[in-house]
DNA sequence: GATGAATGAGCATTCATTCAT
DNA sequence: CATGAATGAATGCTCATTCAT
């Protein structure tokens, strides 16, 4: 019986993600940071968390930690990145290659509901910075992933509308409508005041955001 | 023409909250704090707006504020529950009376949407705050004034459940499913992203969430 | 035998610097902290003697410290103009009234050299923090400042080279020829590879830079 | 059209000097190293240069710099020696042979003179390093080397002192009264408060500073 | 010789809070 | 009620230097 044994479910989720995001060995160390970082943050809160307590946790020295990532705003926009492009890629896997409307959204939502099943502790921090991220140095570049990540279904959306197949809704309200409910639920479970899973309820929410949006 | 011409419609409808919260001519002072508390934590965020900042910026000494509020905690309290228990005055204004679940799920919608377009600034620091405040020595009491406001239409809406009136959801789904696609929308239109006021789009959200939820 | 007895003449010399800069009782702390800061700065140089350092050094927290001074920058500026604007009232009060360039260049001689030989301390200070005030952000007010010093001895030099009575010289030099060698020779002084006092060479410091202006 | 005619003159004098500190073509290093430490001290002051500027600067690694200058101290004491040992020989060419004390004050504010002019970068960091060399572990060399290249022009003045031609001045006091002014000159000019060279002064601070020695 | 990851003591500065007046 | 001087723990960050590769 190995060491990966010792491992949840939710550690290998992380552990596949930073190992995405940093595979070369010469980034165990960043790895390393970032594993704890993630846990502090959440504990503590982002402002709450020192770069002390993250040296003590992770046992790097503070010049290590600065040498890898800059600033604290450098490990934080690290971990937040890791995490946001493995949801893109989560996302992207389960719309490629549909044609319908319905189906993007159900795929949609059920993709991010089981990431955030998956990686509960990583999408709670995601919560926590992505203001902090918006308003820093990376936010243009986040904008642009997040138009990137909606683009494909956004476009189905859009063909249907013109199809005569949906709601007329003003334009600028779809995206709150797909994933407002699922994010607003996905918070709640998050914060231990829901017991179901995002994931157990993917397709409730899914066909509650169809109704939603379709004539 | 009185200083009343001179205040814009935010800044007259934030001063009714604060004059409701603290009715007395005595309470001038606090007032004041709070009016700017709500500009610097708007701008620089709750934790980066020290009480420096705010006694520049009230005109007010270090020791006047910790006289009346206590602490920094208890500035933030203060404007949050002037904000909470005025946007819940709004609510129950609107649903009193009400024995429809649609009719209740519309007003809800309408009363929170028209109170956000109404105070932006507010609306904007609660989303700020309602973390801390939620963790804080008061989120016993917030919960609790949480469950009152939504009290009323919970209790339509398990008739209409019973009734067999609405599609077969699992219960903790129905608060994500009633505020959800709102709460994103005015977030996305509090930060910028979004040109229609809440309350432009508050039917469309209404009719949206009630086809999310009826059978 | 009271307390003042056992102040040296030089620290009798500073305290009157400081006095005259920071009248009022309630600038006792202010004063305090100069006068360590003066110390540290000389022995370690104003770079290496840290916030600490005069913390310990004064007594006081360092909280107070920046209450009082803003910054350390402002500890050191703050040093720098007690000196330079006592040495400025040594100098006019040696200069006023007199209508003969040679009496004024005897003056102007005199009263630098007898300023540094009484508050060596101070001089070394401000030799050592002249460049980093000069660049800091009262670098501006320093330039007038100095202008206004001179300004009597040169308008009263221009008169005699109007008049004929001075060497031909380029009249950007003239500021180099009358202080350049006090201000080299009390260099070394204060460095303590020179025995005699600037003061004590005063009258040939005078008589020489005179030979080199006048014809 | 090579390379050589893209550098000023003052490039080409630096690299000279550097050349003859350095002259071997595996020391292609260090004097690069040296070459852009004189950049930088210059711009932010010898302590706020870090060694991290200057490895991004040279494009070299931290440990090739600390590999060849041993010490930040080293870089600092290299570049001062470099650049005194240059001026010393400027110096020592003029005044060889001469055997008048005028000659030699006159040839050696000129050489001094000209050696800043044509070297103002390297003189501007001299200034700015003179203080921390003296202190340091090169102190007492310095200390050394400077007697030896005032050795002459001191034997001559003290010669031309005991046939009495010149003024009864305190023997200390002579350094200050060759050079003060000169040198009061260069540092204005350096520090761009002065429009002409110190070498198109030169025969008026020569004969300026004879002045004030001769009888 | 060259590289750059790692180190950790040390620093200036901030800031919520207290309390004597 | 009001004031603002005083406090000092805590923080993010820097930087010269070392050393394994």
């Amino acid at each position: 019986m190995g060491q990966e044994n010792l491992l949840s479910g939710n550690e290998r989720a992380l552990e596949r993600v930073l190992e995405h995001a940093l595979p070369e060995p010469r980034h165990a160390t960043r790895r390393s940071v970032l594993r704890h970082a993630l846990v502090l943050f959440n504990a503590k809160g982002i402002e709450a968390a020192t770069i002390d307590d993250l040296r003590r946790a992770s046992g790097q020295s503070v010049g290590t930690i600065y040498h890898h990532f800059k600033n604290k705003e450098g490990v934080v926009a690290a971990l937040f990145f890791a995490g946001f492009d493995d949801q893109s890629r989560a996302i992207a896997a389960r719309i490629a290659g549909l044609e319908d409307g319905r189906a993007a959204v159900v795929a949609l939502i059920g993709a991010y509901a089981d990431w955030i099943t998956t990686h509960p502790k990583l999408a709670q921090f995601m919560f926590l910075a992505r203001e902090a991220v918006d308003q820093g140095p990376h936010g243009p570049a986040m904008l642009e992933r997040r138009l990137a990540r909606y683009d494909p279904v956004d476009r189905l959306l859009e063909r249907e509308a013109a199809a005569g197949l949906m709601q007329p809704l003003a334009e600028e309200l779809i995206p709150a409508l797909v994933l407002g409910a699922t994010e607003s639920y996905a918070r709640s479970w998050l914060a231990g005041r829901r017991a179901g899973t995002p994931s157990s309820h993917a397709e409730q929410l899914a066909a509650a955001a169809w109704r939603s949006l379709a004539r």
